[in-house]
DNA sequence: GCGACAG
DNA sequence: ATCTTGTCGC
């Protein structure tokens, strides 16, 4: 069953929070990373979930579909995840991996959409957010790799990283199956020439264009 | 009470 | 998310 509504959102957050894992190091070298990221038109959607092996897609998914609940902050994940799933389970590979377009931790009450995912999956997974959504931060240094900490009520819940010099840093946040040193790591690895990570972007691309496949 | 608020 | 091309700068 699917939450109809934000009360009933809210009560399945507060389940499933328990259940996210954030203490082993996670895959060190994850051989097959998945982007995952829906575009709109209205209440038409498209989700897609693309598979990089050393920065090359070698999979794809992508689902079309429409919109079952209103963006509103902090139950983001419920409008995305249903699509998100069904593409997922249209892929021929098992990610090691997932990137997020979203939160993670980084979340009012800790299960932003990268842990919700991970958590339905059972994979490891990170959520890079292009903008942020709670917490307080100092502005990182202004090179490739500096990073400050991201902070809600005291507790660290991630990372604002400057992934390429002078642009603006992303949040990154655990997910779910790994810890913060380790997802940094991995984020800072998938950003070799821009300031995201090439598995969003690759994503992006996807379900934009997919959206525009069966429309205008 | 008021404002802020991932995509 | 989306509205939106060319253009300034490294």
């Amino acid at each position: 069953m699917w939450p109809q509504t934000p009360e009933e959102a809210v009560a399945v957050q507060e389940q499933l929070r328990h259940l996210v894992d954030t203490t082993g190091p996670g895959p060190t070298e994850p051989q097959y990373v998945a982007g995952l990221d829906v575009a709109y038109d209205g209440d038409e959607l498209a989700a897609a979930v693309v598979v990089l092996h050393n920065l090359q897609e070698v999979d794809r998914a992508v689902v079309r579909g429409r919109t079952t609940f209103p963006y509103q902050p902090g139950l983001f994940a419920f409008r995305e995840i249903p699509a998100l799933l069904d593409a997922l389970e249209q892929l021929r590979t098992t990610p090691d991996l997932l990137v997020c377009d979203g939160q993670g931790l980084a979340h009012p009450r800790r299960i932003g959409l990268a842990c919700h995912l991970g958590v339905l999956t059972g994979l490891p997974s990170i959520g890079v957010g292009k903008t942020a959504f709670v917490g307080e931060w100092a502005e990182p240094g202004p090179r490739r790799g500096d990073a400050s900490d991201l902070l809600l009520d005291g507790e660290i819940v991630g990372k604002v990283l400057r992934t390429q010099n002078k642009t603006k840093p992303v949040f990154v946040s655990v997910g779910h199956r790994l810890n913060l040193a380790t997802a940094t790591k991995h984020i800072l690895d998938l950003t070799p020439h821009y300031r995201l990570p090439e598995t969003t972007r690759a994503a992006d691309h996807t379900c934009r264009q997919a959206l525009k496949g069966t429309h205008g």
